[in-house]
DNA sequence: ATATCCATGTAACGTGTTACATGATTGT
DNA sequence: ACAATCATGTAACACGTTACATGGATAT
């Protein structure tokens, strides 16, 4: 249940359009939690629904823009949730089920799917190392708001580092079998 | 669209009965995709139906246990699947969700949920290293399925790892910023 | 003006979650 | 026989995905 409050987030970020959401959701949050247009503009209208944001003007016709703000109780929202207690969760990686499929197939033969799995992944953390260094320069001091966003990039240079560590170990496992 | 394929290749490691796969589900493919028995139960019926699996005997009645093998088509069907290309998905994790929101708030300390979710960590961490320790004692070759069972567990190591380091480099970004 | 693109929205469906109901099984 | 428990299943709803439709904006 965190798309709204992920939508929250964004909005006090800076408020914007449905569309706009949608852009910069998959370049920040959208790492994290991702949702198609369909599904922001659904969580937008209940949002709406529940006086937690509101769009600026008046015009409802159909194509037009709408323009949103989070209000005063969209925030108090935010911050009760985000004070909750979570446990992480489980994640879902189908390249695992896949993987234990073969095993027990034993017809199938998955090293070109995890050299080409550590191929993106070793795209992916370049662009987030990246952005770590244009963002986030060392020596800098930085704002308590930095350090939380910066903890974020952290994680997902962390996790894709271990996702290509592990397709090297795997993929390196598997050759030295082969000799 | 993984989770029948998960249940066919859990069913090809050992038939059984809804509820036992299940329980077995929540100790091994489950770490990667979990699913509840409600989805368990609906997914069997979608494969029975389909042709995939079978249930031995006949009796249909409510409460009796239907015990469930993988037909030729299940097995063929894992097969084209398992052979397909499927990128990776980007992950959902909340925890990271709820430090954007608390940097652009302002007002919520997160360090106590992060310790928290360090201590959650360690424990799943240390769960997986004693079954690396006892299932897969090293020195010892490894048959081809073995060492894809094995690199399965290794991804939820490294992964655990990763989060675990994540959370002790946050907690410590944070106290020296305040020293 | 009209063709094209974009922002918004609807519809239908598949997947995941929660609560609960019913028939079998087990223990006393 | 009766209570407790277990395996299976139903129902209702929330969340996620895909395909498509409509109205406004833009460019020629």
């Amino acid at each position: 249940m965190s798309l709204p409050h992920a939508l929250l987030t964004s909005l006090l970020e800076k408020p914007c359009t449905g569309a706009e959401l949608a852009r910069r959701f998959d370049k920040s949050i959208g790492h994290f939690w991702h949702a198609t247009h369909q599904q922001i503009y659904r969580e937008l209208g209940k949002l709406e629904e529940r006086g937690l944001i509101a769009a600026r003007g008046l015009a409802t016709a159909r194509g037009s823009q709408r323009h949103f703000d989070v209000l005063e109780q969209g925030r108090t929202e935010l911050e009760r949730w985000s004070s909750l207690e979570a446990d992480p969760q489980p994640m879902r990686a189908a390249l695992m089920v896949r993987l234990r499929a073969a095993a027990v197939l034993g017809t199938v033969d998955m090293t070109h799917e995890i050299a080409r799995h550590q191929v993106l992944h070793h795209t992916v953390l370049e662009q987030y190392r990246d952005i770590e260094a244009s963002d986030f320069p060392p020596g800098i001091a930085a704002s308590t708001a930095d350090e939380l966003r910066l903890a974020v990039l952290r994680a997902g240079i962390v996790l894709e580092e271990a996702w290509l560590a592990w397709c090297q170990e795997t993929l390196a496992g598997h050759k030295d079998s082969k000799v």
